[in-house]
Parts: C-alpha cells; sequence; structure tokens
DNA sequence: CTAAGATGTCGAT
DNA sequence: TCGACCTCTTAGG
C-alpha cells in the first residue's frame, strides 16, 4: 500500500528495529550486491520518508560529515517485510537484506522501483525536485497552493503530481477531494484558498491516521459500518473509504452510485452529487 | 490453477 | 498515451 503514509511508517520501523545500531546489509540476489557490500557492518544512523521516498542512512566512514543513503522507492510493488529471528533462505527476488548483528530481526524489501546507493547532496537533490509533504514538519503548504492555483491542470492530477505535493496517491486523492466536496476534474485554478487549506488540512490528519494505523481510513464516524448498520469492506486494504474502487456502489451520504473513469493513466472515483462543479467566479463567466 | 489488476513513475512515441 | 517495471492479491474457471 505504498502511498506517502506506508513510507514514513517503514522509516519509522527501520529506525526503531535497526537505529543506531551496526547491521548487516546483503542483496541476496539483485544487482545491489555491490552497494550492499559498501553498507555491511556499518551503523544505520538515520531514516527519513519525503513523499513515497525512503532514505536509510548509514554513517560510520572515516569522514563522519559523510553519509551513504539508500534511497528507496516502492513503486506500484514494492514490499517491505520485517522479521523476528535470522533471515531466512531467500525466496525469490530480494532486492535488499538488513540484519541485526545479533540475528534478531531482519527486513526483505522486495521488487522496488529504485533502490540506489547515493550521496548525501544527491538525497537534497531528491528533496528538491518533490513538493511538500503532508506528512513532515517541515513542509511549505503555500508552495503547493502557488502553483495550484495558478494551474490549468486538473486537481485530480496535481494532486498526484509530487513535484506539486508529495505522498498523495490515488487512494487518498480520490477520498480527500470526497470529503472537501470538490469535482476532481475542475482545474487548481478553480479552487478557493480555504478549499486549498482545508484539502491540505485534511490530508496532514488523514495520512497522520494512515501512519498510526497501517491502513488508510477516511470514512468519518456517522459513515463506519458499525453506524450506518452496513457490512464491512472486504478487501486487503483494510480501512473504510467512501469512493475509491466503489465505482457503481452508492454513496456512502446520498446514495447516489459512485462514478468513476480513467485520468491521466490512473483510476478515478467520485460522487457526482457530492462533489459538484464548484460555481464559476464572476471572473470566468462568459455570458 | 491462471489471469488480470493494483496504492507509482519513467521514458519512448 | 502507452508499455515496462516485476510483486502480490483477488477474481474467475
Amino acid at each position: 500500500m505504498p502511498e506517502g503514509h506506508t513510507l514514513h511508517r517503514l522509516a519509522a520501523a527501520y529506525r526503531q528495529v535497526f537505529g543506531g545500531e551496526s547491521v548487516r546489509v546483503s542483496s541476496p540476489q539483485g544487482p545491489f550486491a555491490q552497494a550492499a557490500l559498501r553498507l555491511d557492518g556499518r551503523p544505520l544512523t538515520g531514516t527519513e520518508a519525503h513523499g513515497k521516498h525512503l532514505f536509510l542512512g548509514f554513517g560510520g566512514t572515516a569522514d563522519p560529515a559523510s553519509t551513504d543513503w539508500v534511497h528507496i522507492h516502492l513503486g506500484l510493488y514494492g514490499k517491505v517485510r520485517f522479521g523476528e529471528g535470522p533471515a531466512p533462505e531467500p525466496v525469490g527476488q530480494i532486492r535488499l537484506r538488513i540484519s541485526t548483528a545479533d540475528d534478531t530481526a531482519h527486513a526483505d524489501l522486495r521488487g522496488p522501483t529504485t533502490c540506489a546507493l547515493i550521496s548525501d547532496p544527491e538525497k537534497q537533490e531528491v528533496h528538491r525536485r518533490l513538493g511538500p509533504d503532508p506528512l513532515r514538519d517541515d513542509s511549505v503548504p503555500e508552495q503547493a497552493w502557488q502553483r495550484v492555483s495558478r494551474s490549468g491542470t486538473t486537481v485530480a492530477a496535481l494532486l498526484m503530481d509530487q513535484k506539486v505535493l508529495s505522498g498523495v496517491g490515488n487512494i487518498y486523492r480520490a477520498e480527500v477531494l470526497f470529503r472537501q466536496g470538490i469535482d476532481p476534474r475542475l482545474p487548481g485554478r478553480a479552487l478557493t484558498r480555504e478549499q486549498w487549506d482545508a484539502v491540505w488540512k485534511d490530508l496532514t490528519l488523514l495520512m497522520a491516521d494512515g501512519v498510526r494505523d497501517g491502513w488508510i481510513d477516511t470514512v468519518r464516524p456517522e459513515h463506519t459500518p458499525q453506524a450506518m448498520g452496513r457490512p464491512a469492506r472486504e478487501d486487503a486494504h483494510g480501512g473504510e473509504v467512501y469512493v475509491y474502487r466503489r465505482a457503481g456502489l452508492p454513496c456512502l451520504v446520498c446514495a447516489t452510485p459512485v462514478s468513476a473513469g480513467t485520468h491521466a493513466g490512473r483510476n478515478l472515483f467520485w460522487c457526482p452529487a457530492c462533489q459538484p462543479a464548484t460555481p464559476i467566479g464572476s471572473l470566468q463567466y462568459r455570458p
């Protein structure tokens, strides 16, 4: 489930399990073997997430100012699995395996889009091209607003553009636009400042919940299965959602069938009744 | 059992 | 706009 909350959760997990310790690093069958050799035996001194990017920092070199970073992006399929005790014989492809020196814990990374050894300046470059992340304390949401408010691109596409803001994926996009009653096909410049501020604030809350819980849950208390007396969702995502992958099913709020379509190559879901197009402002009105 | 599709991104066209 | 990437889950036979 790699939207931003997953990576922040992983950063915390790597820190908790391996932080500060000298660790064993290997790449059992992958193209990362050479890099793993360079990191093996060194301490994991920092872990960090920005959007959907994860950084694992390794110190312990002669020059304390130079940290080597492993830059990880899970893409659509990537997974990290933590386990207790010694790591088992690899089954299938494992790109990166980290174990404690005493074999009490291990973590296996599989199927990432990116797993690369980078320098600190290279890491800074990655940060530079990512927009503010609702889960990071150092984010400046104004930077996202500057782009959104000047753009003719749909708000649906803008929310997924990691240069505009980072960490939002297809589920959070669909859900936050539903919760704020915004038609996903509106251009960014049609949003009011108040709408954007509400979207940003809602993302910070929803994504923080995602980090805490490990799944995406976006329905308000009054719309939970218990509150509505409806069956709980039965799929692997775990959480309850309003519109994501609910095409044709009745909206939980107004019972209108949820709309679905493909937008810029990704599935898009929305309620046509709860997310009406914003009334056209006087400046844009053409009689 | 097999097939299709998915939470993402890049590069070719 | 489309295929590639390459893992896992789910739907279907």
